[in-house]
DNA sequence: TTGTAGTTGCAACTCAGTCGCATCTAGAAT
DNA sequence: ATTCTAGATGCGACTGAGTTGCAACTACAA
C-alpha cells in the first residue's frame, strides 16, 4: 500500500460520479502530485481484477474511453441519453434474477456483468428539436 | 451505395462471428482491394447509427477494441469466459422484460442495449489449473 | 538497519480511431 | 448519352488511450 495507491483509492472512494482515467489522474495528483499516468492505469487494472471497481463504457456517448466507479453491493443498469448525455442508474431485482438464470441455464459462473442502454431520457423524449451532437 | 459499402456490408452479412474493425477491413479488401481503413470506420459508424449492427466489447477479453455483429430480431446476452476466452450467446425473455421494465419505471426510451458478462464457462468451471493470460 | 519484492516515474511506444482535404463517383437531372 | 453535384473515398497526418521496459525507489518484514 503505497502513497500513490492511497491517493487513487481515496479518489475512487469519494467520487460522486463516473470518472475516466485522466480525471482520476488529475484528482489523484491533487492529493499526491507525484502520481503518474501509468500508475493510475496499473492501479485501475488491479482494482478491476480484485473486483473493487467496475469499468463502464456509458455507450461511448463521449468518445471511446472508459469510466470507473466503485463496485457497490448491488449492480445497477446504466442508461445514457443519446440526446442530452445524462447518465441514469437503475437497480432492478429482475437484473439479479436474469444473472441467476444465466448461471443456471448456461452453466456459466458470472463474476462481472455490465448492462448499458442508450436511448432518450424522459426530458428528451418527445422533444422534436434537432438532436445534439451526442446523437451518433 | 458505393462499391466499398457493398463490400463491407457483405462482410457483415456473411460473418459467422464477431469481427473487429481490422478484421472487417481485411475481409472487405478481399472483395474490393481499394477499401480504406477510414471508410471501414465511417461505414461502421453509419451502420451503428442506423441500428443495423451492434457494437460489443466482449468484456475487453482481447484488448480495448470493439467488435461488431449484425443486429438480429432479438437481442442476446454475451458471455465471455475469462479463462479460455470463449464467447457464448444467450437469448432470454427476461432480458426483454427487463428492458420493458426500464422503459416503464424510468420513463426512458431504450434504443440500444448491451448486456455482457464475464466469468467462467462450464468447461473452465471447477478447473483448478493456472488461469491463462486471459484472466485479467 | 538491512534486504528485497514489488511499485513507481519516465519516456518511448503501440494501436484504435479521427480528421482535413483533394479527388472521385453514384445516380439524378437534363 | 452527357452533365452535374452532393456525398463518399483514399490518403496521410494526427490524437489520445493505454502499455511497456527499465532504472530508481519504497514499504515492510526479517
Amino acid at each position: 500500500m503505497t502513497q500513490q495507491r492511497r491517493a487513487i483509492l481515496s479518489v475512487m472512494e469519494t467520487a460522486s460520479k463516473h470518472l475516466d482515467a485522466s480525471q482520476i489522474l488529475r484528482k489523484a495528483q491533487k492529493i499526491d502530485a507525484s502520481v503518474d499516468r501509468s500508475t493510475v492505469y496499473r492501479t485501475l487494472q488491479l482494482l478491476k481484477r480484485q473486483g473493487l471497481i467496475d469499468e463502464l463504457d456509458l455507450m461511448h456517448i463521449n468518445g471511446e474511453g472508459h469510466y470507473y466507479e466503485r463496485k457497490l453491493e448491488r449492480d445497477h443498469i446504466h442508461m445514457a441519453c443519446l440526446r442530452c448525455g445524462k447518465i441514469a442508474e437503475f437497480v432492478s431485482d429482475s437484473f439479479e434474477k436474469l444473472k441467476r438464470q444465466v448461471e443456471k441455464d448456461c452453466r456459466f459462473r458470472v463474476l462481472i456483468s455490465r448492462l448499458e442502454m442508450g436511448g432518450y431520457c424522459s426530458a428528451c423524449r418527445g422533444s422534436h428539436s434537432a438532436p445534439s451532437s451526442l446523437a451518433r
